[in-house]
DNA sequence: ACAAAAGTGTTTAATATACACCCATGA
DNA sequence: TCATGGGTGTATATTAAACACTTTTGT
């Protein structure tokens, strides 16, 4: 049994991964028993601090738990400690028994990752009860999962802004045009010219075109692109 | 006694005023012993949190017992809850004196406030062992709260970005061009051309001229604006 | 008269926006 | 040959940046 710092502090994951054509974030399922019987529903990827570790490393560690990768960059973007924010008498039953013991309130520190949404963490759907779940699509979670999934949102739309490399987290290492601009189009929430938007392409030196295009497609077949960070990082 | 939530949990808050040259921030007066005897430092206005109030709350409550004023937008910016923050002997010492009882970590939820540097505000220097120390005169204060600081400008320099109102929060409620110029200098770290400064002003609707101009001075007498938040919110 | 800060325009460069048609490919 | 999405250029408007001298006031 690993020993907690205490039971009043946690963490809580907001993994964003981009499949194409939808933003999307991780939850895991969760099922309980309340007043109407057997319930099954879903929250975020979260835990309470354990004894030895920083929050940032609390962070880390359920995320390489769930998906078995490491190093990715996380950001804490939030603290939610509203006191009703264990309001609803589920997530009390459900906590408790979790932690065998009584709980008063947690107040969790909120981190946001991006991710590669690659075959390896599709296959995350099945192995861990876990799922890729659209961000116009999710329910109504546990705790006050909305709400920070809300302002998770939020807090990328600002990173990108100062940081545009964030995006190219969530597109595969070969990317085509429209792939980049579907994504920001989703980001910056409105759409973009597409003729404006390739122009701004050629003249990012870090996103470089390939020789490689599309296979199997019925239309003219794309050119796909790569990001450079290195030249990122030195061209500005 | 007031009741608290637990004793992991504490906000601090970065208060901060521009005195026409320089930020300041709000700092308060610590002493004690350690093994070299008496000593006395600062620290960040801080508290833990109570039974029955959010994380706001508390932010809130702090800034009103130290500076009477109510209704200060307070803006959550970070949660530093490293296992070594408290790492410092006579932190430790000081913390388990105040709190009477063994400390293990405490994570801190860290608020900034912006407010007007008046007479009123001036006035706490002596009433309440508080100070208004220039940012770039601070000591090195009591746990991680020289880090805590930085990150606060941090954030509000991204803040003023996408929210210029927030420079006039730092203004009297008359102000001439040059004031506003160098304190969005120093939010920017950059010196800013005058006469493209006062285009700029000009442009902006919410920055109304009066016809009061400064008196006594030993030069032509400036201009004294006003920020009109109506107009602001209307004209974007 | 002088010291000290206030105030004032123009030119140029960079960036953002609007807009319509042909191209390549598989079915 | 048709349906589908890929790819391209020019003109205009907006915004940012560079730059030097005159004005007002108290001492």
């Amino acid at each position: 049994m690993v020993r907690l710092a205490n039971n009043h502090i946690s963490i809580d994951c907001v993994v964003l991964g981009f499949d194409g054509s939808n933003l999307r974030v991780l939850l895991v399922k969760r099922s309980g028993k309340d007043e109407n019987g057997e319930y099954n529903d879903m929250k975020l990827p979260g835990s309470l601090i354990y004894q030895d570790e920083d929050l940032d490393e609390a962070a880390m560690r359920v995320l390489h738990e769930l998906t078995g990768v490491k190093d990715v960059p996380l950001q804490q973007f939030k603290t939610f400690g509203s006191k009703d924010r264990t309001r609803n008498l589920r997530d009390i039953v459900w906590l408790e028994r979790a932690q065998q013991a009584h709980v008063e309130r947690i107040v969790t520190v909120a981190y946001f990752a991006i991710v590669k949404l690659d075959a390896a963490m599709q296959r995350l759907v099945n192995r861990e009860s876990a799922e890729w779940v659209p961000v116009g699509e999710v329910g109504t979670l546990a705790f006050d999962h909305n709400l920070i999934i809300a302002e998770a949102l939020k807090s990328v739309r600002r990173e990108v802004e100062n940081n545009r490399s964030i995006l190219f987290d969530l597109l595969p290492k070969k990317f085509t045009a429209s792939q980049l601009r579907t994504l920001a189009e989703i980001i910056h929430g409105k759409e973009l010219d597409v003729r404006n938007f390739h122009k701004k392409i050629s003249q990012m030196p870090y996103v470089v075109p390939l020789e490689e295009r599309q296979k199997g497609v019925a239309h003219r077949a794309a050119r796909y692109f790569k990001f450079d960070r290195k030249i990122y990082n030195t061209s500005r």
